[in-house]
DNA sequence: CTGAAAGCGCTTACAG
DNA sequence: CTGAAAGCGCTTACAG
C-alpha cells in the first residue's frame, strides 16, 4: 500500500498538497495533475485508519438491530445502506438479538471504532445510550423509541393495527383474535391497542382479553398461540397479526388446518415477502421499512454534519393493502 | 474519551505499561492492580482505530454478499457472526446486489480500513481479488468458488440437484421440470446438472432442455417461469427449483391455480424459513448455510492467525427433507 | 518487569 | 496556493 508520501515524492509536492487533493482542497492545476498521476501509477488509496484517527471520526455507521433473521430488518438495512453509501459511508450490521449486553457491546465498538453514528433499534427500553452520547455520537432510533430525547422514525403501529383490524370488520368477520409480540416492546403494545380500540368500538360485549394474546415476535410464536387459539371452546372468525413472523406462524397452522384466509380472516400488520400464497391472499398492513430505513440515514446524516435542531420524531404510516378475492 | 496517558498517569506508570495490561502482556501484579483501578474510574476504553493504524490490522472481518435479503445469505451471516463475536471480531456486512463496481468498492474498502479478512460470496466468476491478495488480507469464498486459489465452503449443488429430482422420481412423477438462476452462477448451473443427470438416466427418450429454465435467483424469477412452464402443451408434473426464492415464487403461481403441492411435485433446492404452507408440505434439500458461515468464519480466523497451509475447499452436503403427505 | 521513544499514515493550523 | 511540523492514540523493539 503506498502512502501519501511515495504519491508527495513522485508527484514532487509536499504529503499536505497529495491529502489537498484528496480531500477537495483548492490546490494548482499542475499540481493537482501531478499527484493524480502519481497516485494512479501507485495504486494510491488513502489510509482510512489514519484519516479516522486523525480526523476523530470515520465513515462508518452502525445499525443495531434485534433481529437480523427478521425481513422487517433486512428491508430496513437496505433502506439505510443506500442512502449511506451514496454518501460515502459504509454500514456495519449488528444483530443484538434481543440482548442487552450484545448491544452495549456494540455501542462501546461504536465508540472506539469512532463511528460516525448510530441507527438503532433498541433491544429493550433500558438499553443506556449515556457513554454513546457523552462521545458525541448521534444515534437516531427506529422501529422503536429509546426513552432518550434524540431523532427517531417509527411506524404508525396504533394506526396500523386498528386498520387491520377494521378491515376485517368490513369484511364481516365477528371473533377477531389478535397475536401480538412481547408486552414490553412498544411496537407490540401499541398494535394491540390499535386492535383493541376497534373491538372496544365494534363489539362493546365483548371481553377484549379473551382473544388477545402476547407472545414473541417469531414464527413459531405466531404457530403456539394460533394453535392455542383454534382449540378454544368458540374459536375466533379471524385473526390479526402483531408483525411480519407471527403472521407466517398463524398461517402455516391455518393452512395445515384447512382454515386458509379467507375461511378465517388474517390480516397482517407488516409484509409477507416469502409468502407462498398469492402475494394478494392476505390483507397486510405494509410497512414502509425501507422508507424507515432511508429516512433515519438522511436523518443521521444531517446530524454527522452538525445539524443541532431539536430532536424529531418521524411517523411514518401503513398502507393497507386488502386481500384480493381469489380469482 | 479517556487515552492511555490518562490511565498511566492516574496509575503511576507508564503508557507502555497500560497497553500491556490490555495486551495481556505480563507485568506486576502491583502495576497490572493500579492499571486496572485507573482505567476503571477514567471508564478508558482503549481507542481501536489508533490500535489498528499501528498495528495494521483490525478486528473487523467483511462478508461481502450478493443479496442481503435473501435468507439464505442472512442465515450465513448468522454463522459468520456467532464465530467472529466470540474471537472479539465484528462483521461488516456488504451488499453488493451482484454488482461488480459496488463489490469492487467494498474490497478496497476492506483494504484501506485494514480489515483482517473477508468472507465472499462473489458477484460473478471475475471477481478480482489481486489487490486485497497484494495487501496480504486472507480472503475465503463462500458458496461460489473465485477462480483463485484460496480457501472456500461450497455447497455440493449437483448432489443436492440430484437428490431433490431423485426424490420426485420415486415419488412417482414423469415431467420433472429445472428451474434455476442464471447459467452463469456456478450454484445455479451445478444444481441443474444434477436434475440433468436423473433425468438422462430416468428418462432417457426425453430432451432434457424442453424443461429446463435460466433465470434469476428471486421471486419473480420463479414466478414468471412457473407460469411459462404451465402454459406448455404438456406440462410438467413437479419442477425442482434452483434455490428458496425461484422455490417461494413458483409455489405462489401454483398455490394461485389450485396446483398446491403435491398435485404438482416440488422439491426445493434450499430452505423455506417464511412458507405460508405447512413446514413439511414442500420436499426441501436444506442446504446449512449457518453452518457455512461457520465453517467459512473458522478458516478466515485460522488464517488470519497465519495458517499458511495449501487452500482447502469443504463441501457441505445438503440434506433431503422429504414432504411429509398432508395429516 | 519497565520506560522512553519512534512510528503507523494521515490532516490541518500556521506561516509564508 | 503551498510546505514544514505537530499530533491523533496506540504498540513495540530496544535498553536497562
Amino acid at each position: 500500500m503506498a502512502t501519501i508520501y511515495e504519491v508527495a515524492k513522485l508527484a514532487g509536492v509536499s504529503p499536505a498538497t497529495v491529502s489537498r487533493v484528496f480531500n477537495g482542497v483548492a490546490v494548482s492545476d499542475e499540481k493537482l495533475a501531478a499527484v493524480r498521476e502519481a497516485a494512479r501509477q501507485l495504486k494510491f488509496t488513502p489510509n482510512r485508519t489514519a484519516r479516522t484517527l486523525r480526523k476523530q471520526e470515520s465513515e462508518v455507521i452502525a445499525l443495531v438491530i434485534p433481529d437480523i433473521e427478521n425481513p422487517y430488518f433486512t428491508e430496513l438495512a437496505r433502506g439505510v445502506e443506500d442512502v449511506a453509501q451514496k454518501a460515502g459511508y459504509s454500514v456495519v450490521l449488528c444483530n443484538t438479538d434481543s440482548q442487552l449486553e450484545k448491544e452495549a457491546t456494540y455501542l462501546q465498538i461504536a465508540i472506539s471504532e469512532h463511528m460516525a453514528g448510530v441507527i438503532l433499534a433498541a433491544a429493550s427500553d433500558t438499553t443506556n445510550l449515556d457513554d454513546i452520547q457523552a462521545a458525541g455520537r448521534p444515534v437516531v432510533a427506529v422501529d422503536r423509541g429509546t426513552g432518550y430525547d434524540i431523532d427517531g422514525v417509527v411506524m404508525a403501529n396504533r394506526m396500523a393495527g386498528q386498520a387491520a383490524t377494521e378491515h376485517l370488520v368490513r369484511a364481516g368477520y365477528r371473533r377477531i383474535a389478535c397475536i401480538t409480540g412481547p408486552r414490553l416492546i412498544e411496537t407490540a403494545y401499541e398494535r394491540a391497542q390499535g386492535w383493541r380500540a376497534v373491538i372496544a368500538r365494534q363489539f362493546p360485549d365483548a371481553d377484549p382479553d379473551e382473544l388477545l394474546r402476547y407472545s414473541t415476535f417469531r414464527v413459531d410464536g405466531g404457530r403456539e398461540v394460533m394453535e392455542e387459539l383454534l382449540e378454544l371452546p368458540e374459536p375466533p372468525d379471524a385473526m390479526v397479526a402483531g408483525n411480519n413472523l407471527l403472521g407466517v406462524g398463524a398461517i402455516q397452522v391455518l393452512t395445515e388446518r384447512g382454515l386458509t384466509p379467507p375461511k378465517l380472516g388474517v390480516a397482517v400488520v407488516g409484509s409477507l415477502p416469502f409468502t407462498t400464497l398469492s402475494p394478494s391472499a392476505v390483507t397486510l398492513v405494509r410497512l414502509p421499512a425501507r422508507h424507515m430505513g432511508v429516512t433515519a440515514a438522511k436523518m443521521l446524516l444531517e446530524r454527522i454534519a452538525g445539524d443541532d435542531q431539536p430532536a424529531r420524531t418521524v411517523v411514518l404510516r401503513g398502507e393497507l393493502q386488502p386481500a384480493r378475492p381469489a380469482d
